[in-house]
DNA sequence: CTAGATGCAAAAAGTTTGCATAAGA
DNA sequence: TCTTATGCAAACTTTTTGCATCTAG
């Protein structure tokens, strides 16, 4: 998978060292696109999937850690803790639609932002690296019964 | 203040007492327009303003009820705690800019997502209430000078 | 071999809750 | 009056940290 050889050398490059948890942290990630993982995710989906234990500490840590070479993206929904998600291209052009009756995340993509951060560049001389755009809202299956989504 | 009398309109219809505590927890957000404090920093101000003592409890409380009746939006950077404003009728169209090197925030208004609402409703049969835009990047004084911002 | 990583348990930090007391309406 | 709000402390949840042990390079 070309995407694992991708942070395999980013944690060269940092002299960080490729070990059996941070490969299945990542594997985790890859094996699950489109999901937005809590750290107890995680570590519940390589306890179940791959049949091995690893230290929520280490889960965490190994998750700050691609999130700081900018292998994960964090994302915050308002339940109380931070998920994440392989930061792949697309990402850059990819929203999240959250309903505020049932809770249901929906992406969705757009590539609208694009040259507003290049305006952001030239009136504030903030350059954008990374930007997360969500929509607060009532999904179509709410809007249809009135109350409770999925 | 109009806005106040805003706040205890939507107060009274929900059958919610006005009582000092709220009412300081209010006044602290108007006396702070644009800045995003937490449930501690707004304690704080409190102590420090109003030279009163309103306990940690009541002031999560108060937030988490004026933000349920759309009076506080609230915000999340990524530093672990909540953070909250005054959901004036700009914030639709208001949007942040986050430091990644200094975590300074500035503001940024654009009225550009307006439209793509009204896509979301027809494509998606999503019905937006809000939204949240962040962008992350490194702002002019921390590009400029290479690393340590305000 | 050795700096860096892991696991555990303890500690932090932020937020919520139970309950007795106080006070708006 | 009597329901609702407050304050305190305890509980809870998520995340971080110290330290002994282990291991990738």
């Amino acid at each position: 998978m070309v995407q694992l050889a991708r942070v395999y050398r980013k944690l060269e490059q940092g002299s960080f060292r490729i070990t059996p948890q941070r490969d299945l942290v990542v594997r985790t990630f890859a094996n699950h696109p489109g999901e937005h993982l809590s750290a107890e995710d995680v570590q519940r989906l390589i306890q179940s999937e791959a049949r091995v234990a690893v230290g929520l500490a280490t889960v965490y840590r190994t998750i700050e850690l691609l999130h700081q070479l900018g292998i994960l993206q964090r994302i915050n929904f308002g339940d109380g803790r931070s998920r994440y998600e392989l930061n792949q291209e697309e990402v850059h052009r990819h929203h999240h639609m959250v309903c505020i009756r049932c809770g249901q995340v929906e992406e969705f993509t757009e590539d609208l932002l694009d040259d507003l951060e290049g305006r952001i560049l030239a009136e504030k001389g903030f350059q954008v690296v990374d930007h997360e755009l969500k929509f607060y809202g009532i999904c179509r299956l709410c809007g249809r019964n009135g109350g409770d989504g999925p």
